[in-house]
DNA sequence: CTTTAATTGTACCGATAGGTACAATACAGA
DNA sequence: TCTGTATTGTACCTATCGGTACAATTAAAG
């Protein structure tokens, strides 16, 4: 009995494992174990070895946001793309359970191997809330202070939310954020 | 040549290796190299292996936070601990150059080992905070809602300064935090 | 200067790390 | 059905992992 996989079916199926375990705590006996794709798949598939998987992952991740969240932040009408991304960040954090791969590997030398997909992934987050803020009519200074707030507020509400196992701070967190930025929209 | 120490040298500097490079990325081989210790030293003060060493210091770690800012916190004056604390947080974590090793063991599975201290960290600065904003007339659900924004806000900000690697955003974020908390203290 | 206990360097251990080689298998197109 | 390519399981490699054992060395007390 032989299964056979599709590189774009393993990178989630890996993004998890990164996700739990962090870059170092991730052994190819772990991802075996877990997925059942033995190391025959992995290196067919990612020749670059736990490196190479843990870019596709990142990449993956990067994808994601882009264009669920940064493209409508940019291109739609302002106060709905912002609405729209509080709910599709709770969603995709599932209400603080699961963790911001790139956040988690920025903390630790995991960045120097990743640094410019990590900061990247930072700056087209702010720079497109900031643009977006800016459409509503914000002044750019008060947008950009905004902006990193937003995005800082949700990093620090999930490592909150999984060092004290609360089930609610999380979303309770996520709402203040979110009217803090609707202060800065309207007014200032 | 031999050197001796004490345990009570050991644990700081066992601090900054795991906060440079996660439970999992620190191996006793880079111990030695990086601090000179051998096995042998380290067994003999952390009978129990890596994981006394990082639990002693994250105990290390909760103890300079409970006299340097939650004690100051719960029996000083208000205003000027909650002045204080700021300063010191932003010295401690060297302008944000330096992460919190708790919050980092918190993302990964790390937090399975140590969760009870990791929890028992951020609830006694919350609760600390809370009460210190009390004190100064803040009512009791506004405080929490701001201890907590305050806290979280903190852990955002290392992650966001690491993740973008520009010097001043870490002390631009503890900023707005400060304001934001300051305006809890006389309103509300 | 001895004695004694605390401390440390070195040599080891089995297990597992990431990675490679390659034959066996599955599958798509002719 | 046959053929060639994509995919996978297995065996194996070296390096290093966390940990143990213990003799050599050190510092402190008498």
């Amino acid at each position: 009995m032989k299964t056979v996989y599709e590189r774009a079916d393993i990178v989630p199926l890996l993004g998890e494992i990164f996700r739990e375990l962090g870059y170092e705590g991730t052994t190819l006996s772990r991802i075996t174990e877990r997925t059942g794709i033995g190391k025959g798949s992995l290196y067919h598939f990612f020749p670059g070895g736990k490196e190479e998987m843990a870019a596709a992952v990142l990449a993956d991740v990067d994808g994601w946001f882009e264009t669920a969240i940064y493209e409508p932040l940019r291109q739609d009408d302002a106060r709905a793309a912002i609405e729209a991304m509080w709910i599709n960040v709770n969603d995709y954090f599932r209400s603080g359970s699961r963790i911001c791969l790139v956040g988690a590997f920025a903390l630790d030398e995991t960045r120097q191997r990743f640094s410019p997909a990590i900061r990247d992934y930072f700056v087209r987050w702010i720079d497109a809330l900031r643009l977006a803020l800016v459409r509503t009519g914000c002044s750019g200074e008060a947008a950009l202070a905004a902006a990193e707030e937003a995005v800082s507020g949700i990093q620090g509400a999930l490592v909150l939310s999984r060092a004290l196992d609360e089930r609610d701070i999380f979303g309770r967190t996520l709402n203040r954020l979110a009217e803090r930025l609707a202060a800065a929209q309207s007014g200032n």
